[in-house]
DNA sequence: TATAGACCTTGTACTAAATACAGGCTCAAG
DNA sequence: CTTGAGCCTGTATTTAGTACAAGGTCTATA
């Protein structure tokens, strides 16, 4: 009987919720706009009140932002969870199609990392006015190898 | 004499520098607000009109771009270039640091591709509403091993 | 010479993922 | 009751472009 008024949730304010997340106070409103974060209950005076399951969420949230994971990646993973009507392959399916996309950028980017030390090594650093890395720069055959 | 009349370089409109650059031709309005290119000739009608070294200008930023400077850095390696009094050691110093801020880059990536990969790995993709990436990214453990 | 239509002009809005700020209101502690 | 921290809303800014509307220019052809 009485257990039932001490199970009564505490709420919590949007400065604690982005705390707890580790992000912006302002990244709440954000992603309540964005469609990710629920409109929560209000106080009187209009004051966001939030739950534990809402630092979940936004602890999710947070987490796939780490993962690179879009904000439309991540509305797509929440709609599946909110319906409760996923299964592991629809989730899988959405993770493996972005660790591919990470692969890829890796792989820009050691491209680009390559072609910079190549240019890099060309320079001796002289003090002098004439650069190999700005004459490369000015020549397309210098920073596209193949 | 009649040679000082021939060299008399043609005039070049923006659509075909955007396209000698292979770039959309908005960027190059783009790049003269952010001050990488000059406010080049008028036409009686206002046209734009550029000459050979825009076209070599422009190719310049592109290829930067590629290489994943930030407009910011081109500004300051274009500074350097147009004020004649840069050294190579200037040059080499923002190639290092841009070259590492790569570098930075990708071992994030690599780390993000780790962790999205050892998920997927938990997962057997079946038909049903359980899955152990969901779990992992409402887990901060998971998430975060390390 | 007239005109079609390709090309250019400007200003403005949009994208992603936040972050920042102004002006005003609420809440809790003392 | 007052103080000040914290919250409210709306709007602007960031990066590196892209897109578009309404209108003016340029040039080739009839």
């Amino acid at each position: 009987m009485t257990e039932t008024k001490q199970v009564q949730a505490k709420r919590i304010t949007r400065g604690v919720l982005s705390q707890r997340a580790g992000c912006n106070i302002e990244t709440v409103r954000y992603y309540e706009r964005a469609g990710l974060m629920p409109d929560p209950e209000r106080s009187e005076g209009g004051y966001r009140l939030y739950q534990e399951q809402h630092v979940r969420r936004l602890q999710f949230i947070r987490r796939c932002r780490e993962l690179g994971f879009t904000i439309a990646e991540i509305r797509a993973l929440l709609d599946l969870v909110d319906h409760k009507d996923y299964t592991c392959e629809e989730v899988r399916d959405i993770s493996i199609a972005h660790v591919e996309e990470v692969r890829r950028k890796i792989e820009d980017l050691r491209r680009l990392e390559r072609t910079m030390r190549a240019m890099i090594k060309e320079c001796d650093g002289g003090a002098v006015p004439e650069c190999p890395i700005i004459d490369a720069l000015f020549d397309a055959a210098a920073v596209r190898p193949g």
